[in-house]
DNA sequence: CGATATTATATGAAAATTCATATTGTTTAC
DNA sequence: GTAAACAATATGAATTTTCATATAATATCG
């Protein structure tokens, strides 16, 4: 049982490339890796990731419109019209038109779904805190502190000049 | 023409939720909103971010196996093994046996690919220079710092313990 | 050596995703 | 008040993606 090396299948001159230091690819592969994690126990909790996101999402802002919801829980408008759809039939969610705008469709938690996303929270927190906590103390803040910068800092691009 | 409060589409009682300080979120949102950027020039050299993927890892390493290359290009196997299909179909990679065994696909640059991803590659710096000068100095280098970290802690933890 | 386990890649088929656009409701400007 | 512009959501159809598993090559173990 030979443990290490695990990722380097070939015999590579190892050189260090571009990709290995290149913000995107930093953050792409951070994300990737550390939700991996995170992921098993939304599938045992019966979720795909997509409607994980979804659940926190309003259990944070219940009765969000279709499109807002798009935005945070980062899923394309039309991909989410048909996950709510299946969400609503599986009975975690329940969609609700909004009387003031004809147009908007607002999405509410289900008491199943809310149930389900109060039970599956704590465990992300948990995930969380034993993260940070490998990151010790000043590295788990330096990271989202550096993560929010970024955030604040694009979110200004978006809404910038055009 | 309003231009604040973008994606706050509704008025909810935006008191901050669990969401919005969950690293998993940040990593995942922060990754979306970078990479949205830079995708736009990725699109308009023809590739699509799969492939740019791609192509950015065969520079660095070319004539990686497949299943390398799926785990540096954070892409399944099963489908990077189409996408390569098509990229030789397109004439940006190569597929070669390797020698030595008999299971493995090595995939290399041809020329064409060579010279695409030569000229996607400074772009990509250049987007990621005019980020990391957004950030300043520091912001940049701390956020990288502690991606690398969290990659340290990570993968760590893969190899570990089983 | 031969059986068995393991590794690398490919593939069928169901399901999800994308993209452009249709549909419906609302606001704006005359 | 109505036409034109805009906004929110839905939908058709092609393409992609996923998941499990097939296939093929190699390694291991008795």
């Amino acid at each position: 049982m030979k443990h290490f090396n695990t990722t380097d299948q070939t015999d590579q001159p190892r050189k260090t490339g571009f990709v290995d230091d290149y913000l995107l690819y930093l953050l792409a592969a951070a994300s990737d890796a550390a939700s991996a994690q995170f992921h098993a126990h939304v599938r045992k909790a019966g979720l795909r990731v997509p409607e994980w996101r979804v659940l926190a999402c309003l259990n944070d802002q219940d009765g969000a419109m279709i499109t807002h919801l798009a935005q945070i829980a980062l899923v394309e408008q039309s991909r989410l019209t048909r996950i709510i759809v299946q969400m609503e039939e599986r009975g975690l969610v329940q969609r609700a038109n909004d009387p003031s705008d004809g147009r908007r469709v607002r999405i509410y938690l289900s008491d199943a779904g809310r149930s389900l996303i109060t039970s599956v929270i704590p465990e992300a927190r948990a995930h969380e805190q034993a993260l940070l906590a490998q990151l010790g103390e000043d590295g788990g803040t330096a990271l989202k502190q550096a993560l929010h910068r970024l955030l604040e800092t694009l979110a200004q691009q978006k809404g910038g000049d055009n």
